[in-house]
DNA sequence: AGTATATAAGTGAATATGCGCATATAAAAG
DNA sequence: CTTTTATATGCGCATATTCACTTATATACT
């Protein structure tokens, strides 16, 4: 039961729903989450960190790069399940796909390049 | 997004999954779930009205008794795939089949009464 | 009207959460 | 070894959450 509400709650905050709507695309390192969600590195870092610790997600390193991405595969099923069903109602949602979109534009350069990228 | 956020903010607290678990079997009074989860009148009060501000619970009046049950129909319709979710989470696990054990034992006495009742 | 009772709501205290700023860590490169 | 750089973390502040205690509502009964 803790668990479970554990997973919950890190589902219950906006910014996390938005950075797994992300990660339901593919795997991102921090700097594409910023990037794509404008918002600052701590943020980025600090709620990855917490859906990581919630054990919704995998993480691997690449060098200097944190690559997050869902964990679907030693996660209690009804993780899954509950995945599914964001997954769901992001889906229709119109900001959710914004930030879709503006993943695709983002690059894996880092914080610091990152905060002198003009726009968005 | 607001109101997906508020949503599983709102099943995110594991009283207000527990007061789920009892619905997800059928409609209780109050006075009910405090019996079933043992916990003060405040507070099953306070969480029930939690779940119907966000659009999970319909609330029936009978005399006295407020009478809440899952919103099955008129919420959106991916708050039922949540629900789903959870369900299959709560069917498995131990303090919640606890509960429901208890909530077939709880009478709809008012929460006077149940006070002074013994034991659980 | 007056009383009993099921539930709701105001208040305040303890605790938790989200974030920015500054700093730490650690891998790569020179 | 030093510097650069991507990410993580300690700290503090503002806000939010949760709960119990108390008081208010409102229905039913006499």
């Amino acid at each position: 039961m803790r668990e479970l509400s554990k997973a919950i709650k890190a589902l219950s905050d906006e910014t996390r729903l938005r950075i797994l709507n992300l990660l339901l695309e593919r795997e991102c390192c921090v700097c594409e989450v910023m990037q794509a969600l404008d918002i600052s590195e701590t943020r980025a870092s600090r709620n990855l960190r917490l859906l990581y610790d919630a054990g919704l997600l995998k993480l691997r390193k690449d060098g200097l790069w944190s690559l997050y991405s869902l964990n679907q595969d030693d996660s209690p099923a009804y993780f899954a399940e509950l995945v599914r069903a964001v997954k769901e109602a992001l889906a229709a949602n119109q900001e959710a796909s914004q930030d879709r979109e503006r993943l695709k534009m983002a690059e894996r350069i880092g914080p610091v390049c990152a905060r002198k990228r003009p726009g968005s």
